[in-house]
DNA sequence: GATCCTCGAGTTCT
DNA sequence: CTCGAGGATC
């Protein structure tokens, strides 16, 4: 056999394999010439490192497609015509990436391996700037030329405008060798980048996406003034050719050498003494990497020692003796596998993607949220689609964009549904906005599973162990047809529900039993009507103290509201106005829901030692939940809000503070730690208390 | 009528 | 967290 095989019929290459490679190495040479042709690539490093990945794993799996589809000269490029260009004295080459504890001691092992070394081998440890690489040429300690990486054999030629870098001495403090080139990058700090858009913004420019492009991007200015206009920082790492002088015997050495030559050093470099220490020094730089002034992708772990690294020596593209340490991606690429239509408690239909899992900022993410049909549109997603994938603030995974050149051929545009895809009944805009609803009222099995899961959340009545699973077994068995039957279970109903036994079901049982004790604001939010939220609620039980007093209310009554206008007075209106709420209050009632009324003193208004304060919570405090918190602030008259703006006051910053203390900072707004804000508290409660 | 802020509603994963 | 839109304020 095998004799006369056509040539491509490789053993057990599936054509969809080959599709794909050629696909993902033709996409990546484009990435190629646009990233080093222009200085505003449209994906980010993480995007191209992801496709990369996905080209070298399929090499591995099926090694006939590295001839196939070879992965393209990774940084070849040709440089802007408009810089002269120039043959580095020494290639600069890139780093190989690792992404995990396992990957990086697999780099330790193979070093100590090859070094014939059964003891620790100490590296120096730097964080990953993210900026441009840039070769300093020194001739008699003055600077002579400048040149970007380029391909890595040949850099442009930006001697003039680096002169202009205040960070970049023009010469070297004495004793300077004969000849000497000194690498490092070109960065530009949160702080500065902020300001150069904000000020781009104002004369109208086009912003830059991220620091990196805003430092190539000024870096590479025809004109050298426009670069010295530019808040651009240099720092040094690495030497290149040496000439006329003593090599450091060691990575610690030579960077005392960089900074007694006057040049600004990478900041943070750390010597460490074997595998463990590296491990914890990126797990540290990782938690306060966003607490850094410059933006970092990981941290570059060198052999200390200069003579084992000649030792070593290199592949074809990258050193032995170094590694890029990096950062879980923020960005990721992945397919859509199917885009699903899930149905909410107000009957919107949201579409959802699908997606192959990829791992993004430390957790698995399979789904991603496509808003609605318009957006759906608007990015042109469909399925089979390779998509870029990140976490919105590092939480929420939103799809950022679609590579068109990946998609396959068959793959078809979304239709919206007409009917729903889970209840079958018509579907139908709302409103402006375009979004799309089904119609089927708590017939809808999803409507009405969403709906219990609203009335049983914890800001709601609060039905401890009451799932999204068990609901669904409740409402399509059709025990459950209105919040109100919920309170009809005996604990034998729940114990005929699957993975329910007789002690579980007496738990939820006592859960519900437990909630039938409420406050009004509660009730009304559990209800679920339309613009009322905890917010609307708490403001509503304050001004009415009663149901009857509440659904006798006239539009002009609930208008008269501060923070209540026409359309939500309207929809509360309406709400009462449907005899099928109204019947589903009544049987709550009737079922032993009592809704006490918010206590007499929160009722009047500025009263208390904070009145007329507004706070907001960030990160996580130790010592009390954040309804707790909030509640005690409430109790002192004061008010708590989700937002930092000018109306804030003070922000209680705990663990883990998330944008908002930036942006309290930013305004200039009192912060409190948590230690201070229980002092503040116990003054206060105490003087209330003495009275 | 424009602008700024806040609220509601939808979303993911641990 | 983000979006869109309601409400208050000038």
């Amino acid at each position: 056999m095998g004799g006369d095989a056509p040539p491509l019929a490789e053993e057990g290459l599936p054509p969809e394999a080959l599709d794909r490679a050629r696909a993902v190495a033709a996409e990546l040479a484009v990435l190629d010439r646009r990233y080093h042709g222009e200085d505003a690539p449209e994906v980010s490093d993480d995007v191209y490192d992801a496709l990369r990945r996905e080209l070298e794993e399929l090499h591995r799996r099926h090694p006939v497609l590295a001839r196939l589809a070879p992965l393209p000269n990774a940084v070849g490029a040709p440089p802007r015509r408009a810089f002269r260009t120039a043959r580095h004295r020494l290639p600069m080459r890139s780093l190989d990436d690792v992404f995990d504890p396992a990957a990086f001691r697999a780099f330790d092992q193979r070093v100590r391996q090859r070094l014939g070394r059964a003891d620790p081998v100490p590296y120096i440890a730097e964080p990953k700037l993210d900026g441009l690489a840039l070769s300093l040429t020194y001739e008699e300690g003055t600077l002579a030329r400048a040149l970007t990486r380029g391909d890595g054999t040949t850099g442009e030629d930006v001697t003039a405008n680096v002169r202009r870098l205040p960070t970049v001495p023009g010469r070297l403090h004495a004793p300077a060798p004969r000849l000497v080139e000194v690498r490092g990058e070109v960065y530009i700090t949160r702080w500065d980048f902020e300001r150069l858009n904000a000020s781009m913004r104002e004369r109208g420019e086009k912003t830059f996406a991220n620091p990196r492009n805003a430092a190539a991007g000024s870096l590479r200015q025809l004109d050298p003034s426009v670069t010295a206009s530019r808040p651009l920082s240099f720092c040094a790492y690495a030497l290149g050719a040496l000439e006329g002088g003593d090599d450091p015997a060691t990575e610690e050495t030579l960077l005392a050498l960089l900074g007694r030559w006057g040049l600004p050093v990478v900041p943070e470099a750390t010597r460490l003494g074997d595998v463990g220490e590296a491990l914890a020094y990126h797990e540290d730089l990782g938690r306060r990497r966003e607490g850094l002034p410059y933006e970092i992708d990981g941290a570059v772990f060198k052999v200390d020692d200069r003579e084992a690294q000649r030792r070593l020596g290199e592949t074809s593209h990258a050193p032995r003796w170094a590694v890029a340490y990096k950062f879980p991606a923020h960005e990721q690429t992945s397919r859509v596998r199917a885009i699903d239509v899930q149905v909410g408690r107000s009957g919107a239909l949201t579409p959802v993607a699908r997606l192959d899992p990829v791992e993004l900022a430390g957790a698995i993410v399979r789904k991603a949220t496509l808003h609605n049909f318009d957006e759906v549109a608007r990015k042109d997603v469909r399925v089979g689609d390779t998509v870029v994938v990140r976490r919105a603030g590092d939480v929420i995974p939103e799809i950022v964009a679609v590579l068109p050149s990946l998609r396959p051929p068959e793959a078809r545009a979304v239709v919206p549904p007409e009917r729903c895809p889970v209840c079958g009944a018509p579907v139908r805009p709302r409103g402006e906005t375009r979004g799309l609803y089904c119609t089927g009222g708590w017939h809808c099995p999803a409507q009405l599973r969403e709906t219990l899961r609203h009335f049983v959340s914890r800001s709601a009545l609060d039905v401890d162990g009451l799932g999204p699973r068990l609901l669904d077994q409740l409402v399509r068995s059709g025990r459950v047809r209105t919040p109100a039957d919920l309170y009809r279970l005996g604990a034998g109903d729940l114990a005929e529900l699957e993975r329910v036994g007789p002690v579980l079901a007496e738990k939820l049982h006592a859960a519900l039993d437990r909630s039938r004790r409420t406050t009004l604001e509660r009730l009304l939010y559990a209800l679920g009507i339309p613009e009322v939220g905890t917010v609307t609620a708490r403001l509503l039980a304050r001004r009415f103290r009663g149901l009857d007093a509440l659904t006798a209310a006239g539009v002009e009554d609930l208008a008269a509201i501060p923070g209540i206008g026409p359309v939500v007075a309207a929809a509360v209106r309406d709400f009462w106005a449907d005899p099928g709420n109204r019947a589903v209050l009544e049987e709550l009632l009737a079922r032993g829901i009592v809704a006490e009324p918010p206590p007499e003193e929160a009722t009047a208004e500025g009263k208390g030692p904070l009145a007329g304060r507004r706070f907001v919570f960030t990160g996580r405090l130790a010592t009390f939940g954040r309804e707790e918190a909030a509640a005690r602030v409430r109790d002192l008259g004061g008010t708590v809000g989700e937002r930092v703006g000018r109306e804030t006051d003070c922000v209680v910053a705990g663990a883990d503070p998330g944008t908002k203390l930036d942006e309290a900072r930013r305004l200039g707004i009192a912060v409190l730690d948590e230690e201070g804000f229980r002092s503040l508290l116990r003054s206060h409660e105490q003087r209330v208390g003495n009275d």
